[in-house]
RNA sequence: GGCCUAGUGGCGAAAUGGCAGACGCGAGGGUUUUAAAAACCCUUCCGGGUUACCGGGUGGGGGUUCGAAUCCCCCCUAGGCCA
């Protein structure tokens, strides 16, 4: 690769000034140097270059999805931070990896394969090559020997390698942690462990296996145990299931109205087989190895309200049902005690509280419409003697059967997502099914009913509603005019009003109150004995809930991951060999999932027509492969160890490599106090609060797998996160409320018009929908990458959300073209440096400035640090010749903002090795000691007085200063001092009467 | 409805318990030039005053403190997350 040439001189005088066209020049040299040197490289132990003296830093973007649409200025703020940080940690003597991936799997690239009959790899590829064009362009200092996308088949061999280990695993709860899936089957063969499902199986059983010893199970029925175990598990979930797109969708890829995001397809909520990952397993760990974290305070609340932990108790409500004798029921299990796994009796409705001392409020239970047991439970007629409400919903059939009403109930809450269920609506819905259970405290018979306000998807599905202490309880008492018992007493309050008067539920802590054995005690200690007595009763024990559920690992799609899984004769998962991944993506000519419009087809994956992929024959046997592929999210959960050792073949990163740039040295996570208080292996991790959960949650998880199995050394990924803020940039409306193109509005007057017709300006997030991107390519080609650099880094604190505004880019360009041309004369192009010596004054300017930039670039603080730059800068300007030592520092601490002009400058002072690697300056501590400051004396909160001090002044030589001044007399005269309260260094104060 | 984050000149912002507005944009004035551009210099929170200086001022109200943009409580507004 050859120089570009460098714009022939224009006849004026400023031919070497630096403008547009000698900073595109500057930058494609030096672009094409970093590269042609490979400068960025960060070699790993053992390789050549490796300095063992030097210590690691791993400084990550979250890497982006590849779009057609290229990227706008809004995209490269994190990108270029994080390159202004490398590049800083690698003068301050750090080994560096900083490398650039592409997340490439996803919905877009396939639909527009669909559209087009163009495979989506050839549009992610092309999409992936614009924007490497694009990052080299901004000069990001990217290790190109470590880039991948997870599209690759060299990666994604290793994602599906990832998934088998998961796969082979199990959670064993005694040790916490997962294990290979071949200790428990050793553990079941010798009888250390009696066989049982695990709390996830696939299909409803014949029999169960408890109480039967290993070898007396059928070879299926092993299977099927060990398979219930697995952290990657098949089973039945309810789906959101859109027939038009032919795919099952995530939740938020649901609007509130339950339509399909994309499209606006109805979306269905229906059960389907489908691969769960056991991430609930760690939910405790998820949650306390979250605390030592560098991580915003607001996104670890955000992931801990996620997982959502929450203390009480389980407890069974027996059914009456049939001859069931009650009294027996309760003997036997008092007999039995509790059983923790979920009891398969049809008659035992199991539910989770927070607050198990409101069980005698307990007038009614609610189930979810969608509740496996709502069918064997509904009565057949209407029991006698009961003159309670049967329920209320619209379109509610004047009279029928109770099983006819829960039909009817369902078809109605069939149409509703679980977001509208739960907003808050006036009028709640359910019906009665007939049936009643026993609350078990006091024996009491109360209704069951089903209600939508019950969700399937947290706790068991199934409620004791306490009207007066709860407030969707008390609105749905109230609508169907249901007893409510207070059970609760207010600490402060006055004696609880009977059911009918109650205004409100009292959801807080009190006294209880009409609850038998635990009457007179506060809330906390009623929660203690009331779980005390269940659990001798066998009836309930004290447990935790979590809000999160097992991860939907499934979809319905041609552009991800194929499952590394084929299934035999017994429609039992089988592990493909680890020596034949990877499982290649099959080529197709169609893309498409098959559609329709009723909700009822099943799922018809696009891999199941590719025919002579989806079966084969081996060893005479038939086996079918699984068709569905994985999620976007499956890359992303460990595309950054994959940097470490992009090209092994043999491991998915290798043991050594990854220790050294996951750990510093002396740590060791495995030991109690080894770790430094450091548990992440990346130093730093840059992305928008967007992925604040579901990303970093899915990571943390894969994570902790690879650690229990030993495969990694840290039990987190990422020790230090930072959120960089949106920009935003004004957007543009008409006057009939359509976006227009915000760079052809003109402002007049203070108006805005666009073609001559008046606009209303908003501001939001830059992109195509409010139509105000601004490319990165534009502003290289008018000012060039260093000044984008620097305007990005420029425009505030990086975690702030920052309005773009193109009329203020010039501010910073300004200060490049001042900074040459303070070392370098624009008509000869010599350099204006010379070797005296600075004044006394300007080195410690310099110096202070060296302490305040190095201290902003450690913390991320670059507006500020281009802001002292900026004003050491200015008191140069007009120098006649600026000392070495001041341009030769300069130099290098403009050098993370805007690399390009600085390796130039580097090299006009005589240098032939890049700055790159350059120390970085350091203070001269006894320059930064003033030899006087000024320190005001403030007099009733006003300034009166300021007086020069020697640097260091003690407390009580100052106050005496302050008192002898002059103006300070004046104002003090005939007042009494109350106080003088000093400050060294900073301040003094005084207090009059 | 709950939680989180933010609110400072005409604009982007600085100051995170100690002199409010560093630095940049914009605006006004000047030097230079035949002229323009560019460059350089000065002014620029608001009100009063020629200056010195005086008074007010960090969304609103209250509090803690010798001292609050900064910490606490209530309210308003905007954005985000969850319901």
């Amino acid at each position: 690769m050859s120089d570009p040439p460098i714009p022939s001189p224009p006849a004026s005088r400023d031919a070497l000034r630096y403008n547009s066209a000698l900073a595109q020049a500057i930058e494609r040299k030096w672009q094409d140097r970093w590269e042609r040197e490979q400068t960025f490289h960060a070699p790993s132990p053992g390789e050549r270059g490796f300095d063992p003296r030097k210590s690691k830093k791993v400084i990550l973007d979250m890497f982006p999805y590849p779009s057609g649409v290229g990227l706008h200025v809004g995209h490269p703020l994190g990108y270029i931070a994080t390159d202004v940080y490398a590049r800083f940690l690698r003068m301050a003597g750090h080994n560096v990896l900083h490398p650039m991936g592409y997340d490439a799997f996803g919905l877009p690239a396939e639909q527009f394969a669909v559209q087009t009959g163009q495979h989506p790899r050839i549009t992610t590829e092309r999409n992936i090559a614009t924007m490497r064009v694009q990052m080299r362009r901004l000069g990001l200092g990217h290790d190109p020997s470590r880039t991948l996308a997870t599209t690759d088949v060299g990666f994604y061999k290793w994602t599906q390698w990832i998934f088998l280990q998961i796969f082979n695993s199990w959670y064993d709860a005694q040790t916490d942690r997962a294990r290979p899936i071949q200790d428990l089957i050793a553990d079941f063969e010798s009888g250390r462990r009696a066989p049982r499902y695990g709390e996830s199986r696939a299909g409803a059983l014949e029999r169960d296996v408890a109480g039967r010893a290993w070898k007396e199970l059928s070879a299926l029925e092993q299977r099927m145990v060990i398979d219930s175990h697995r952290l990657a598990y098949l089973a039945e979930v309810p789906v959101n299931w859109c027939p038009a797109l032919g795919t099952v969708l995530a939740n938020e890829e649901v609007t509130a109205d339950g339509h399909s995001e994309r499209g606006n397809h109805p979306v269905f909520k229906r059960p389907l087989k489908q691969w769960m990952m056991r991430i609930t397993a760690y939910c405790d760990r998820l949650l306390r190895d979250l605390e030592p974290l560098d991580w915003p305070e607001p996104i670890k609340l955000l992931q801990r309200n996620w997982i959502g932990r929450s203390e009480g108790a389980e407890v069974d409500f027996v059914a009456e049902k049939g001859a069931l004798h009650l009294p027996s029921w309760f003997e036997a299990r008092k007999r039995a005690g509790w059983q923790a796994v979920k009891p398969s009796e049809s008659h035992v409705l199991r539910v989770f509280t927070t607050r198990p001392d409101t069980l005698h409020g307990a007038t009614y239970m609610v189930l979810a419409p969608e509740h496996l047991l709502v069918d064997a439970l509904v009565a057949d007629e209407w029991p006698r003697g009961y003159s309670g409400s049967r329920g209320m919903f619209p379109g509610q059939p004047a009279s029928s059967s109770p099983r006819d009403l829960v039909s009817a109930y369902r078809r109605y809450v069939g149409g509703k997502s679980d977001v509208e269920r739960q907003v808050e609506v006036k009028e709640k819905t359910g019906v009665f099914i007939g049936a009643f259970a026993i609350n078990p405290v006091n024996r009491e018979r109360i209704p069951i009913f089903i209600a939508d306000y019950v969700l399937m998807g947290y706790g068991t599905g199934a409620i004791m509603a306490v009207p007066a202490h709860d407030e969707r309880d008390f609105a749905f008492a109230r609508q169907l005019s249901l007893p409510i018992r207070t059970v609760v007493r207010p600490m402060a309050g006055l004696a609880p009003a009977s059911g009918a008067q109650l205004e409100a539920a009292f959801s807080g802590d009190g006294v209880a109150v009409n609850s038998s054995l635990i009457d007179g005690l506060p809330t906390v200690r009623a929660i203690r004995k009331i779980t005390e007595w269940l659990e001798a009763e066998g009836l309930g024990r004290g447990a935790v809930n979590f809000r999160l559920r097992d991860w939907l690992f499934s979809r319905q799609r041609y552009w991800g991951e194929p499952f590394p899984i084929v299934y035999d004769e017994t429609g039992l998962p089988i592990a493909v060999d680890e020596s034949s991944l990877p499982v290649e993506l099959p080529e197709m000519t169609d893309y498409a999932p098959e559609t329709s419009d009723d909700p009822s087809t099943p799922p018809r994956p696009p891999l199941a027509r590719a025919k002579d992929w989806a079966s084969f024959t081996s060893g005479g046997k038939k086996y079918t492969r699984e068709l569905n592929t994985m999620p976007n999210w499956a890359g992303s959960c460990w595309y950054y160890l994959r940097y470490l050792d992009p090209q092994n073949s043999t491991r998915f990163v290798d043991r050594d490599v990854e220790r050294y740039w996951s750990m510093a040295p002396g740590d060791d996570p495995r030991s109690p106090d080894g770790a430094n208080g450091r548990l992440g292996a990346v130093d730093l991790y840059v992305g928008g609060v967007e992925h604040a959960v579901l990303h970093l949650l899915y990571a943390r998880f894969w994570h902790k797998v690879l650690f229990d199995l030993n495969y990694v050394s840290t039990p987190e990924p990422f020790q230090r996160l930072f959120n960089q803020g949106y920009v935003q940039a004004a957007a543009f409306k008409d006057a009939r409320g359509v976006y227009v193109e915000a760079s052809d509005v003109e402002e007049k007057d203070g108006r805005f018009l666009h073609q001559g017709k008046p606009v209303t300006r908003e501001f939001g997030k830059m992109g195509k929908s409010l139509k105000n991107a601004v490319s990165p390519d534009e502003i290289c080609v008018e000012y060039g990458a260093d000044t984008l650099r620097l305007y990005e880094m420029y425009m505030g604190p990086l975690e702030a959300s920052k309005p773009w505004n193109t009329r203020d880019i010039v501010g910073v360009f300004r200060f490049l073209q001042r900074f040459w041309r303070n070392l370098v004369d624009e008509e000869s192009g010599a350099l204006r440096v010379s070797a005296v010596p600075a004044s006394d004054d300007l080195r410690r300017h310099l110096h202070r400035t060296i302490q305040r930039v190095r201290d902003d670039m450690a913390s991320l603080h670059f507006n500020t640090a281009i802001a002292h730059l900026i004003e050491l800068n200015n008191t140069i300007t007009g120098t006649a010749r600026v000392p070495s030592e001041v341009a030769v520092a300069m130099v290098k601490m403009l050098a993370p903002l805007s690399p390009h002009v600085a390796e130039e400058l580097w090299e006009k002072l005589g240098n032939k090795s890049v700055i790159t690697y350059e120390p970085f300056p350091e203070a001269d501590p006894a320059l930064l000691l003033e030899e006087s400051v000024e320190v005001p004396v403030m007099i009733q909160k006003k300034v009166r007085a300021r007086i020069d001090v020697p640097a260091g002044t003690s407390a009580e030589a100052l106050e005496r200063a302050a008192l002898a001044d002059p103006s300070v007399k004046e104002a003090v005269v005939g007042k009494k001092i109350l106080k003088v309260i000093t400050v060294p260094g900073r301040m003094v104060n005084i207090v009059l009467e």
